[in-house]
DNA sequence: AAAGAGAGCGCG
DNA sequence: AAAGCGCGCTCTCTTT
């Protein structure tokens, strides 16, 4: 059963409706508080439709509600907007309108506009699920677009529920680590003593003594002058070369990225009551997966992961999934070699065991190479042997590159396909057909046409492994919830939905922490192992390919290498 | 003074 | 000269 709801000024609109959209119930017109004890009486089986789970659910959490599913008019209508398999569709074919702006927006412009989603939102939310039901409908593959449009809404009520609950976040550890690192904390804007020592020393060892190594320009003309060979001054570079200079300047890189990016300033804006609280935005990204905007969310470095710490009393369960993008290949392409490689064992030593390449390194190389479209390289010159022992796997990959480099477009296992290219690569790729064309013009078509093909080679993995994830995620947090309730950690509809239960509080592409109370820590972690095989069949089916995790219960972040 | 490009580095 | 994919954030330097 679907349950619409929408805004009519400062009320909530709430419409019963039938598996076909039809009414099934009078239609309500309730207030905010009504509307919070209304979710809370309805049958966990009732799928909640609404324009955007961002202008709906955090106010419902902050109520202590929590809900079991729903139906995320706004990322939906993305995918089968673009989606091959919906291709035909009205969704598809009508033009562009308030929908379609609201996914620019959402996804990576100001947020501004998903904010005012709360009064008003989006038009005729009615008329869009009905487009988007018949759109699946009439799909060339429902079962698998129904699939994508499940998991991509469930990963939104993920989303919101793990900003709302926090990664828990320990401030006197981090702060300690900022002083052994740093030094003393200083006001922002200004250098620490430790890496002011660093400057001094790179200043004398380049006999400039009023270098600003903050400054790249600076920087490079000093290395330049004591006679270094290099053209940037990435550290990559810098460690292929000999001088005084080289370890204290790394030293001064390394610490000068933990002040600017995870430093005092950091902690303070993002670390509110022990919780680093950051945004993902779902379907942030091209391929699916999803992005995350403040504090940086998806990119925690290592050496700060010490400060995230389970409370007293509690655990972390820190799982990845293995060579995850590989295995996803290995379905797609239905390659029983290269799923046989991966059985019960690390994929890469699989891929050594099969004699087809020496070490883990070159397989790992190999791979990537693959999946990328590298061209020279280890992972280049390697492809030929990784085709002859994964013929299909490989044709997966090649048949997207030339399809990416003639401008159409790819799809992922589930349904959701790659944009096209834009005005100026087209017009590029027009301009070198033309008589006329000039050398350049045709390398210049050439270059961009590869760089195309490598962008739907990986997407279609990429993406797969992304849905592979989502359906990972949402198994994850059903059963959660069914542990908690099972353990009687907190009966439903508690003032904090998650203050007693296991819960997920971190997810990066292909890992996820779960905050559970320790004496759910064992349980937890057989619901994450099991959760992977299941994503695995909804994707797969009985196509024999595994998804092993490293699943390891935890204190601590930087427990987990 | 603000906005944008580029460099660099963090994550998968 | 280009060079294996996808991101976000901070800083410098240039442009408006």
């Amino acid at each position: 059963m679907y349950i619409l709801v929408s805004r009519d000024g400062g009320k909530v609109l709430v419409a019963p409706l039938t598996d076909d959209g039809s009414a099934s119930a009078p239609e309500l017109t309730l207030s905010d508080a009504e509307f919070g004890r209304y979710v809370q009486e309805q049958d966990s089986a009732a799928r909640w439709v609404w324009d955007d789970t961002v202008a709906w659910y955090p106010r419902l959490l902050a109520g202590g509600i929590r809900i079991a599913r729903c139906h995320d008019l706004r990322l939906c209508h993305v995918i089968l907007r673009h989606s091959t398999l919906s291709a035909g569709s009205d969704l598809a074919s009508a033009p562009a309108g308030e929908w379609d702006a609201s996914a620019l927006s959402g996804g990576a412009g100001e947020g501004e506009a998903l904010f005012e989603l709360g009064h008003g939102g989006l038009p005729d939310p009615r008329g869009e699920f009905l487009r988007q039901l018949e759109a699946v409908r009439a799909a060339t593959a429902p079962g698998r677009l129904r699939l994508l449009l499940a998991a991509e809404s469930a990963g939104a009520l993920v989303a919101a529920e793990m900003q709302f609950a926090g990664l828990p976040w320990r401030r006197d550890v981090h702060e300690r680590l900022l002083a052994t690192e740093l030094g003393p904390r200083v006001p922002h804007g200004t250098r620490p003593e430790r890496l002011e020592r660093l400057a001094a020393r790179i200043r004398v060892a380049l006999e400039a003594p009023a270098l600003n190594p903050d400054s790249p320009v600076e920087l490079l003309r000093a290395l330049k002058a004591t006679g270094l060979p290099i053209a940037s001054t990435r550290a990559f570079e810098l460690r292929r070369v000999e001088h005084p200079v080289i370890e204290p300047l790394l030293e001064y890189k390394k610490r000068s990225r933990l002040l600017s990016a995870n430093g005092w300033a950091w902690m303070d804006a993002w670390v509110v009551d022990g919780r680093f609280h950051p945004e993902y935005l779902p379907g942030g990204v091209v391929t699916g997966r999803w992005a995350a905007r403040g504090g940086g969310a998806l990119q925690l470095p290592k050496q700060v992961r010490g400060a995230v710490v389970a409370d007293d009393g509690w655990k972390l369960v820190v799982a990845d999934a293995a060579q995850l993008e590989p295995r996803i290949l290995a379905g797609l392409a239905a390659d029983v070699a290269m799923a046989d490689a991966g059985r019960g064992t690390d994929l890469y030593a699989g891929i050594v065991a099969g004699g087809v390449v020496e070490t883990r390194q070159q397989a790992k190389g190999a791979m990537l190479g693959a999946m990328y479209g590298a061209t020279t390289g280890q992972g280049g010159q390697l492809l030929p042997r990784l085709a002859a022992a994964y013929p299909r796997a490989v044709a997966a990959v090649e048949a997207a590159a030339r399809l990416g480099e003639r401008g159409d477009v790819v799809t992922t296992l589930l349904g959701r396909s790659s944009p096209r290219p834009d005005a100026g690569w087209r017009a590029a790729q027009a301009q070198a057909s033309q008589p006329g064309a000039t050398a350049a013009d045709e390398r210049r078509a050439r270059s961009q046409a590869r760089e195309w093909g490598r962008f739907t080679r990986n997407f279609i993995v990429q993406g797969s492994a992304a849905e592979w994830a989502l359906c990972w995620l949402a198994e994850i947090r059903k059963e959660l919830w069914e542990v908690g309730t099972r353990a009687d950690a907190s009966p439903g509809g508690s003032p904090a939905p998650f203050r007693r239960r296991p819960h997920l509080v971190f997810f990066l592409h292909d890992e996820v922490i779960v905050h559970t109370p320790e004496a759910l820590a064992k349980e937890v972690a057989e619901v994450v192992r099991e959760a992977a095989a299941r994503a695995g069949r909804l994707l797969f089916g009985e196509f024999p390919v595994d998804f092993p995790l490293s699943a390891r219960i935890v204190d601590n972040y930087a427990e987990v290498t």
